[in-house]
DNA sequence: TTCTATGCAAACCATTTGCATCCAT
DNA sequence: ATGGATGCAAATGGTTTGCATAGAA
């Protein structure tokens, strides 16, 4: 499975250095805001709203603004290292890039837990949906809403 | 196909009658522009904004406001009449029920085409993805993202 | 008469941008 | 010293709501 078993840390810092190099060949300029913000990204897993992102970042250091942490998850998804979602409700959610494996998604409409899953099988039947109707297909949007697990025991 | 073949004058006097009924139940009144607002909407296929559906709408009656159209839309969701659906980009779009049959949409990224598919196998795979996550699904939403047959054939 | 519906304008709220200043290069 | 980045505040754009008035029951 490629480097899924790389230690944390050299995730990261292979994210960095990611970014480093789009930054450069971009002309954009590595700033203790981007590299802090980016950092706390990198080493912060689920679905994060800009707000969630930035009260993290804003442990660290307090004087961080909104607009930066908007700037720098855009430059993120345009980069390939973050992924932006859009679910039914509330703010847009970035998630880390996994380049490796598609995934949709699966949101608790009580707790609004968030699960991913893969099945290629639905991959496969949605692109023959779009040969069947002549569609060139670029992407998709496929979320699944439901009550999870946790919620039907009890504990909301 | 149930009632597939009645004619059009038809399916609109019984949604107007849903309607009513709907309205009656809830002690809600019957005005001069729910009645236009509704009747444009039976009778217009497709995926209709609110502004696309006002602009209509002031055809028949210059006088009616937004914030009447958008109530009305409402209504005849929780009547269970329209499906409101959020497609990627842009507004709040809704369709006239199908109770009959589910389905999904496709979008073209050019030109703003929406088609509509159905797949039972991919809707059974989704009920058994929830299930193998432990959701109690209720919902979903699917979308394919492409470039349609026209586009592709170089008509923008 | 009573109380809901309408139309307007304003409020909302997430997102996006303009701009003076800051700072990486 | 340059020109991109930051933080603030304001603009945007779709959606939603408060309120005075109109109108259905």
């Amino acid at each position: 499975m490629g480097n899924a078993s790389l230690p944390v840390g050299e995730k990261v810092d292979a994210m960095h250095e990611a970014l480093n190099a789009y930054m450069r060949e971009k002309g954009l300029r590595s700033t203790n805001q981007r590299r802090l913000v980016s950092d706390v990204f990198f080493r912060t897993r689920g679905h994060l709203s800009i707000d969630d992102l930035l009260a993290l970042v804003r442990k660290k250091d307090p004087t961080v603004g909104y607009a930066t942490v908007y700037r720098t998850l855009k430059l993120l998804s345009e980069s390939g290292l973050a992924y932006e979602r859009q679910f039914r409700d509330g703010p847009t959610r970035y998630e880390l890039a996994h380049p490796e494996s598609h995934h949709d998604h699966l949101i608790c409409v009580q707790c609004g837990r968030i699960e991913e899953f893969e099945d290629q099988a639905i991959e496969d039947l949605q692109e023959q949906v779009a040969r069947r109707h002549g569609f060139a297909p670029s992407s998709h949007r496929h979320e699944l809403y439901g009550v999870c697990a946790g919620c039907q025991k009890g504990r909301s």
